[in-house]
DNA sequence: CTGAAAGCGCTTACAG
DNA sequence: CTGAAAGCGCTTACAG
């Protein structure tokens, strides 16, 4: 087996031999910013066309001690707000002239082979979505200077810096909202219970309607999969007491509950069952859903994320820095609306509490 | 700027030192199946464990000229279809030990850059979804001993394999359950004009159709997109004779059509209209939609894509190889049904034309 | 089984 | 500006 033989590439110093000048010069010719004469440079460029020659970047890393590869982990692609976020990862890398690496799946837990390989490849940085990282991994990262960006999570490890939306406020957000609209009994469906994200939306929004004096709520697990909100949903909708006002995690579950509560349930939303979700997904504008939620602003979330890996990167001083960008509370259809605090800007609406 | 300097990691030499032995044998304790001794090996490895080390992969592939990097070319990452195929390649190519090097949007034209960065990571493979690939380029490919593979796209340049579905069959069995369904407005929304698949599943329907005696279809073009099948949408369902019928090149699409059909036409889903799709996504099963769509057999199809990559890395010899699979006519509530020809099968309802 | 040595394809001081 | 040379961290004949 691997009886093949992969041709070997064109090579700068047959470059140099064809243009009858030194390794050194082709090298030059391609290394930005190297001193070397235009004359040099057309010779060799005329040499490397006719040979097809294109210097072979893993040799360069191993000298510069620079990959120019990003390894970016993630998880739930079947949720569409990642592979906006992939999409969105891969044009501003390209643009910084970086590569990706991507490894799907998740950090959490046996995923030391996953590991292992990305730092083989000795990666310049690393972009983790949807997951988190052990201490003992991030410690190995820092010790070997590769900066971390979770992104959509949120750690206290030294060393691992974040990129998250609001998630409190926006729990908050969603509660005031939904108190507003003068709903009485509230439910919420959770994604993974220990994820950040997760904790911090529930927080706001707990804390906002205890506020209020609605201490009790109604709440089933998701685990941000879609038969996991499923479940949740049928679990809530069957009690006798099945809340008017349902806060579920993200919109890829949303979605779910949305299917369950009209089409086993047969309840009309808003009416019957007013549900608002998190992120502003493809799906939420899709008018059999047109979803009230919060937006994760991913543009900026996934800039920033690339500004504080280069900035590290560049700086080759690892510190932990926590971005927090807010987003807005879209108003559709999915549930009843406030009398007041509906603001229409650039054609779509969005809410504002009136005393904030 | 680039102030930083990056730690260099362990290497080999300084395991070597701290365990006594040659930097060979530690070379040889990490490369599978070189003859080491388990004393040896034993000494190595603990070295290893004790300062953090690990192979340099880089260093590796230079001297093996083989990177085991799969070079990933993907565009509509919209289309759910996609980050399913993307986590599947995800999951087979790490049981290879291959890495997955993400390039996102569409190798099509103007992309030379995203071709450059790829052969100068010496990558292994390349798997181009959704894309196709120019003569110039697949030769350089070829001339390279790089194998690549189209997946759900075909061509007829040499060297270049592809996996797709049987999509000329795939659009005739829509023709046959539709015609079997009591239809008679026969329309289409195309994807990309161009592109094998859309090509295929427009023949494929257009002459089981011609064959019935419909020879007038109506045709809309949705390139891929939902904003465009959106609009394809409302020009032909505007139309006084308006199609009963709809297929629509695929369920990305599909979801859009459905949405402007029930949502601004008025319409109700599958008694003003049937609509057909094709891919089987994630959506298509949502029961907001519930579409009757060919599926396209995701698993054996990044399967097979694997495997051919796989084989022709192995022998080093590249012989284009088109390897094309069969889907099935999953029967749901899209579109109307016919009255024989459906059969259930483990929970699933598919459409077996009688005489086949 | 083991080690010394050559070499993969580059970059980058160092001299000129 | 240019070239000769060292060296990045490995693998792999070659001898023993």
């Amino acid at each position: 087996m691997d009886g093949g033989v992969k041709k070997t590439g064109v090579t700068s110093s047959e470059v140099a031999k064809r243009a009858g000048v030194s390794q050194s010069a082709v090298s030059r010719t391609f290394t930005p910013g190297a001193s070397i004469s235009p004359t040099m440079r057309a010779k060799v460029m005329a040499a490397a066309r006719e040979l097809g020659y294109r210097p072979n970047a893993l040799a360069r890393s191993l000298i510069t001690n620079r990959s120019r590869i990003i390894a970016v982990v993630m998880a739930y692609l079947e949720n569409l707000f990642y592979p906006d976020v992939l999409e969105e990862l891969g044009r501003l890398l390209v643009r910084e002239n970086y590569r990706l690496l991507l490894f799907t799946g998740s950090l959490d837990r046996d995923s030391d082979p996953v590991f292992d390989q990305l730092m083989q490849y000795r990666v310049d940085g690393i972009i983790l979505a949807s997951t988190s990282l052990s201490s003992e991994l991030s410690e190995e990262c820092a010790a070997a200077g590769i900066p971390v960006v979770l992104f959509n999570r949120t750690t206290e490890r030294d060393a691992v810096s974040s990129v998250t939306a609001h998630n409190l406020e926006g729990g908050r957000l969603v509660a005031e909202f939904l108190l507003a609209g003068g709903h009485e009994r509230f439910g919420y469906i959770s994604g993974i219970e220990s994820s950040s994200t997760n904790r911090d939306r529930l927080a706001g929004y707990r804390e906002a309607l205890a506020r209020a004096g609605h201490a009790d709520i109604v709440i089933g697990t998701g685990n941000y999969e879609r038969a996991g909100a499923e479940a949740a949903a049928r679990e809530i909708l069957s009690r006798p007491d099945r809340p008017d006002a349902l806060f579920v995690a993200n919109d890829h579950m949303a979605v779910a509950v949305m299917d369950v509560a009209r089409y086993e349930f047969g309840l009309s939303i808003p009416d019957d069952l007013s549900i608002v979700g998190y992120d502003d997904v493809g799906p939420a504008r899709w008018s059999a859903y047109d979803i009230t939620t919060m937006s994760q602003p991913l543009e900026r979330m996934v800039e920033t994320t690339v500004e504080l890996l280069m900035e590290q990167i560049a700086s080759g001083r690892i510190v932990a820095e926590h971005r927090i960008l807010r987003g807005e509370l879209m108003v559709r259809s999915s549930a009843r609306l406030p009398a007041s605090g509906i603001v229409e800007a650039d054609g779509r609406r969005i809410y504002r509490p009136p005393q904030s």
